[in-house]
Formats: structure tokens, C-alpha cells, sequence
DNA sequence: GAATATCCGTACGGTAGCGTATGGACATGA
DNA sequence: TCATGTCCATACGCTACCGTACGGATATTC
């Protein structure tokens, strides 16, 4: 469960850090405030001194993964190649790191029971609407009005999403290994115009 | 929250059919006796009389939703007409239920952050195994290869998965009423060959 | 080297939920 | 009518977690 051997010296990121890590794993029921201080190899004491208590952990744990995402999809669209490829490309990359990278997609499912709740509902917006414009932009520079690329970016979106529900939940639907990679083209060139 | 202003005598599909609906709501961490036992206007008392504890609960719960999903998708399916335009409309159906019905493809949702849990992972199972293998046949019937209709019943599924998700944590990003409609009829031509 | 700020452990009270024990209300049959 | 079975309320102890109070340790500054 924990990694780091304790630290001398906590910061207000190593306890966010940790609630994020928890949230991935167990939902937002785990970022609890003295299990969290357990696996940090602190006590209560330590997260009072950072925190005004669980509803700033909680925020600052969707901060970071919001800032996180930001990032990470930024980097990967950058990442992605030129032109007509740049779609099909990162297409791949998010339906791979969906089997690949432990957690990919994870933090959506675990926020799902509390889709609701006044902490989660906005950032749980901001990232689908910041995910689907630039699914919707890509779609538009591959020649598509910007309705017909709308509806593009939801079914994609919702592919996408649906493929980190499989690989968390019943990981036994998706093909393994190579054979993923193939079943990946194969979505890539139905969704692709 | 509660809608039977209390009842004489509560059986054990009273209490299984309320933990059920507290699941769908607010997922697992919600399927709490004393919660539960308060909302049908009862005691412990009551519970413990018709079940041996909250993990026997829980299971009766996951088994009256795996009995009614496969009621469901059974009826579903026989109400969808014959030949090649069964699975156009079974897709109809069950996208128009994800928006309209209130809490389809919800409980799959609450259960994420529990898909390792050993009484959840089971059923979990079970239920999409079920559902992608008569995905499956409804292609096959199309003509296409067993392979390719797997692939196919997969992307279709993961495509029902994500518009719930979409549906249930960030409605504003689908299309309201008639629209919605009309966007459905584009996802499934682009999705049955 | 004493004062101050930073960081954290310990101890406490409070709440929510689980499970058990026990008795009581009500019906049913002998 | 009394005995038995069914169904449930009340009361209790237990655990996990939240938040506060307070004091101690270590570093930093003058």
C-alpha cells in the first residue's frame, strides 16, 4: 500500500498525493484522513497543520488530478505527430495507457458514485468539456463541420470512456498484448473518418 | 429519499430492493443498515431478523440487479423486432434508456470503485459477459465473422458503457430531447456495419 | 544561546455504523 | 387460554473515523 519508507518532513503535496493515490484505488470513501496518515507514516497531527480537514484534502486531491490531466493530454496531443495522423495517433496512445498504465481512466470511475457531490461535479465538467473540445477540434481538421464533429468527439469520448470502464472492471474482454494493439486499429479506423 | 410511508410487515425483497436503490444512488458505502433501516421506517431490529449481516445484504442486492439485467436485456431484445433491424433498435433502446430511464447502466457505475471486491467482481462479470455475447450473436447474425463481430460487440459496448457515464456525471455534454434522438440514429450507423 | 516559528505526536471527546442480546407485540393453533 | 412461532424495537458494546487541544521536538533567527 505505502511506498515511501516515512520522510522527515511532509508537505502539503506529499499528503494530496497520497489522497489521489487512494481515490484511484478505493474511491473517495479512502481519502481518509488517519488511513492516509498511516500509509504516510504520520499521524492526525501532521495533516491538521497542512489541511483545515477532509474537504481540503479532498479538493486539493481533484486539483491535482485535474492539473494533472491538463498536462497530460496537453503532452499528449503534442506528442502526437502532425496533420491527419495527430487524431488516430493520440487515439491510440489513451486506448493503450488504458490497459497499459495502472489507472488510466480510474479516477472518473471512482468519482462516479459522487458525481453529485458539490466538491467533484465541477471539475468532473471541466475535464469532460476540455477532453471533448479538443476531440471536437481534431475532428474539424480532418474536415468535419463542427456539428457532425461534435457527435464524433461524444461517441469517441464515450468509446474511450467505456474502454477504461472494461479494462478496470473486466479486464477478461479486452484482447492481451498484441492483439490489443490490432483491436485498437480496428476501433481507430471505424471512429476515424 | 424514502417513498412507502412505512409497511406492516417487511419481507426480505423489501429490504434487498431498498439496499438496491441505495447502491444505484449512492453506491456501495450507501447500502448501510441503519440508513437503510430508517428509510423503510424500521430498526436493526427488523434486518437482523431477515438477514444475517450487511455483507448478505450487499449479495442480495447484486442479485436482484443481475436477475432484473437479465430480465431486462431479454425482454429487450424480444421486444426488438425481427431479423437485421433487431440490433439497430435493441442500440435505440437501451441509448434512449440511458437518458431516460433514471439510473440505467448506473449501477455498473456505483460498483466501479469496488470491481475487485469478491462479491461485486463475480456478477460484474457475469452481466457483461452476458451482455457482450448477445452483442456478439445480434453481428454475427449480420454476416460477420465471429472475430470481427467480438470486436464489434466490444466497441458497441464500451460505446453503451461511456454514454452512461456521459449521461450520469456530465449530462450537459449530450444533446436534450429530439436532438438526442437524431444522435442516436448517427451513432448507430456509424456502429452497425 | 535564547526566542520564535515550523512541524508533528498524543490524548481526548464526539458521531456513525455494525452486530448482539433481550424482551415484547401479535398472530395462530391446540 | 395458553403455548408457540413470527416479526420487530430497544439498549448495549465495539470499531473507525473526524476534529480539537496541547505539548514537545527541531530548526531558524537575532
Amino acid at each position: 500500500m505505502d511506498m515511501t519508507p516515512a520522510k522527515a518532513t511532509l508537505t502539503r503535496e506529499d499528503w494530496s498525493a497520497a489522497a489521489l493515490a487512494a481515490l484511484e484505488r478505493h474511491g473517495l470513501a479512502a481519502v481518509a484522513v488517519e488511513p492516509i496518515a498511516k500509509s504516510l507514516g504520520a499521524t492526525k497531527g501532521s495533516f491538521y497543520w497542512h489541511f483545515a480537514g477532509r474537504d481540503d484534502l479532498i479538493a486539493a486531491a481533484l486539483d491535482q488530478w485535474e492539473r494533472r490531466d491538463t498536462d497530460g493530454v496537453i503532452a499528449t496531443v503534442d506528442h502526437a505527430a502532425e496533420g491527419a495522423d495527430r487524431l488516430r495517433l493520440l487515439l491510440r496512445l489513451v486506448l493503450q495507457a488504458v490497459v497499459g498504465a495502472p489507472g488510466a481512466g480510474s479516477i472518473e470511475l471512482a468519482l462516479q458514485p459522487h458525481a453529485d457531490h458539490p466538491m467533484v461535479a465541477p471539475v468532473l465538467a471541466r475535464v469532460t468539456e476540455r477532453r471533448m473540445s479538443t476531440l471536437e477540434s481534431l475532428f474539424t481538421d480532418q474536415g468535419l463541420s463542427r456539428s457532425d464533429a461534435r457527435d464524433r468527439a461524444r461517441l469517441t469520448y464515450a468509446a474511450y470512456l467505456g474502454h477504461a470502464q472494461l479494462a478496470h472492471a473486466t479486464p477478461g474482454q479486452l484482447p492481451k498484448g498484441k492483439a490489443y494493439a490490432a483491436y485498437v486499429d480496428r476501433i481507430v479506423e471505424t471512429l476515424t473518418p
